[in-house]
RNA sequence: GCGUCGAUGGUAGAGUGGUCAAAUACGACACGCUGUAAACGUGUUGCCUUCGGGCUUCGGGGGUUCGAAUCCCUCUCGACGCA
């Protein structure tokens, strides 16, 4: 370890499977700590989704701020790149401020964008030009790729179409994709990972989508889908969002949630620098 | 009670004499990821294996056949129709 690690100013990140309660924990430590939580949920970040989110309530925050929630219309998207563009720049406005960021959210990909440096290639998406390409099939695109990005063409999993479209879109734009820059990142992150046996995790999140369903102050899941309608969220948006957006059971969202929860670990085992707590562990008094 | 149809792998559902350990979908498990990431993609999914193959499967039992998930008989269960 060399000395300049310790330099680095800290950023406490909050990751692990949905519903073990990492809201609740950054809060704790928000408050003990004197912290600022930054949200890394690519569903939260839109206005309206709410329940189906299982987004924090104002109460449940106790003071503590938190940022990068509510801050885009369902009806645009939000992507990964501007999701790094501005937790990097509330990271380093908590600073300046003398408190503690902490990043606190389920979606690895997000996460990693910030803890790992990782730099994308500056390219918007193009719509127009993705559904263009989304016309052909996998085989098209990649000769495609091939002929415009032979190097990219190598190393890409070649029956993702998504991943053939955005190179394809890269490319069209740069003249190729460039390697992956990696920039070391400019603080420490201690990275807390919140876990759940099996059973355990079930339990709780059947608990969680019947309240979403049948919630004790009224106006549940099903009432947000209908609001998010009327005001001009098509269906084909709503299917994008989630499958609890799109005609919701509490069986299909309970699997739904579970099926996810299995590939967050997939996401993030890899991640060896994550302190995994086992969340049923943590009482209310946990001492931190 | 008579008649008709049906019973297939974790589920749904193809197959109707050999090319069937059995399509496909879902689920389960594992894995991947260069601006969609709760998205998107890949692999495995009867048992054993020295990875060549071997063994046991299509409601139960019996039979026909070189060969049966497929044909015949019978039993059990289910749906419908007639009583």
């Amino acid at each position: 370890m060399s000395k300049r690690h310790f330099d680095k100013p800290k950023v406490i990140v909050i990751m692990g499977q949905t519903a073990t309660g990492k809201s609740a924990l950054a809060v704790k430590i928000a408050k003990k700590i004197g912290g600022e939580i930054i949200s890394a949920d690519s569903r939260q970040v839109y206005k309206g989704l709410d329940i189906g989110t299982g987004k924090i309530f104002t109460k449940e925050m106790k003071g503590i701020s938190h940022y990068l929630i509510d801050i885009e219309s369902p009806k645009n998207k939000f992507t990964a790149a501007q999701f790094k563009e501005l937790a990097e720049e509330k990271i380093k406005e908590i600073i300046a401020r003398g408190k503690t960021p902490i990043i606190c959210g389920g979606t690895g990909f997000y996460i990693d964008a910030i803890t790992k440096g990782v730099v994308f290639p500056e390219v918007p998406p193009n719509y127009p030009l993705r559904k263009k390409l989304a016309l052909a099939n996998d085989r098209a695109l990649m000769l495609k790729l091939k002929k415009i990005d032979p190097e990219r063409a190598k190393n890409i999993d070649p029956k993702n179409k998504v991943r053939l479209i955005r190179a394809i879109e890269i490319a069209k734009a740069l003249g190729k994709v460039p390697h992956l820059a990696v920039k070391p990142p400019s603080y420490k992150f201690i990275k807390i990972g919140l876990y759940l046996p099996a059973e355990k995790l079930k339990k709780k999140v059947a608990k969680r989508v019947k309240k979403m369903f049948n919630p004790p102050a009224g106006g549940g899941l099903l009432d947000e889908i209908k609001k998010l309608k009327k005001s001009g969220v098509s269906d084909k948006r709503l299917k994008e969002l989630g499958f609890e957006y799109y005609k919701p059971t509490q069986e299909k969202v309970i699997n739904g949630t579970m099926q996810y929860a299995k590939r967050q670990m997939t996401w993030f085992k890899r991640d060896k620098e994550i302190k995994w707590l086992n969340a049923s562990k943590i009482t209310k008094d946990y001492p931190l």
